[in-house]
DNA sequence: GGCGTACTCTCTCTAAAGAGCGACACCGAG
DNA sequence: CTCGGTGTCGCTCTTTAGAGAGAGTACGCC
């Protein structure tokens, strides 16, 4: 590589907004230093516009179809290690947060950030440096030490957020009720909560479940 | 007014994500018939924006800092009753879409909805036409028939929501624990929930309630 | 006035939820 | 192999939630 860089960053912009993607389009495209060479409007979409373009920054909304966000993070990070990727979402539950960073990202901020910033945090993340708004980096240590949830519990507490009993609960995991109910106890105690109510509102609020 | 129409449609925008703005901007600005006047980031700012260059059309979002979209439909119909609001946002519970539209606002759709659905939804409501996509309209017919919450049972399903017990919300509410259960039975009786997990799962998914 | 609606309160009774235990089998890491 | 984590099941006990039914007050509307 030669001491000054005359290519551009290549962006890639997946979200299944095509408002979104027309901005983010709009904006980046405007800058000298940087073009979108692809859109994608699900997760799989993604997937394949990366594998394709191999750009050099992949910017990800978290919910979408098909695939949703942390899962693409997942498979393009196994096409590619080295793989730069940004997330840009609405949502600001630390589980999100931490589970994209811990997994590689390299980058999350929200929509609601100024144009200045998701620009820079564009050309951060494609230099390979790590960017982290100041508000979402304090989402990510919040989660630190707090208990994480086991797999089974997610499923529990995911059933408990639709409203199931506990017997009910208990039928559709082929368990017995008082064993649903450990699994409740457990995710109360890990959720600091008193009753399954409040456990399911500070789970959403954490971004363990998406209702 | 003469035949031929030669002012261009103007809009006013409004929309708490920079990136939103971008990309309806860019998408109007394009078109040879419209063009973005003005742009506001919050609920206030939209209703000074709409008061200071009375658009033809008012773009607006509907969960917003400030005030939110429902308000400032009912303000700005206010200072202008025959105003034409066009509501574009990420949520479809039947609760908003009714709200907004009984409310008199002139169309309805969701941020996913392609370029060409959003064009011809401002072009519509420009011309005083409502514009209501297929599935929000369904949403709405859902919505009919459907018993409505009393102000109280409101307030008693947002403290349900925050995983509050009866006996907790009759202490806020400076009501006995029996006069909280009436509310909460009428309220699972009116969503037709069988618990209160259950209710809030409900009332989150039309809307009714936002966490 | 009469009617409907919302809000309040009281009562009983059953079902569910939650606290607090202990216990055993499995499995992977050290 | 031992140990910690997980998932399973069991038990008792108290508290809470929810069903059902009745009833009084206030307010606005026709």
């Amino acid at each position: 590589m030669s001491a000054v860089m005359k290519s551009r960053i290549s962006v890639v912009l997946a979200d299944d907004h095509p408002v979104v993607r027309d901005g983010l389009a709009a904006m980046v495209n405007q800058q000298a230093d940087m073009e979108v060479v692809a859109e994608a409007g699900d997760g799989e979409q993604a997937i394949a516009c990366y594998e394709q373009h191999r750009p050099d920054v992949l910017v990800l909304d978290l919910r979408m179809p098909k695939r949703d966000g942390v899962a693409v993070v997942q498979r393009v990070l196994e096409i590619n290690p080295k793989a730069r990727i940004l997330i840009m979402t609405t949502y600001d539950g630390d589980e999100d947060i931490f589970q994209c960073l811990s997994q590689g990202a390299k980058g999350y901020l929200l929509k609601d950030a100024p144009r200045q910033e998701i620009l820079s945090a564009i050309r951060a993340v494609s230099e390979d440096r790590p960017y982290t708004s100041t508000t979402v980096a304090a989402k990510a240590l919040q989660r630190m030490g707090k208990p994480s949830l086991t797999q089974r519990e997610l499923n529990v507490l995911q059933l408990v957020a639709e409203g199931r009993s506990n017997k009910d609960i208990a039928r559709r995991l082929s368990i017995t009720e008082g064993t649903a109910k450990t699994h409740v106890k457990a995710i109360l105690t890990k959720l600091d909560a008193i009753s399954r109510t409040e456990a399911v509102a500070v789970a959403h609020k954490r971004g363990l479940i998406h209702l």
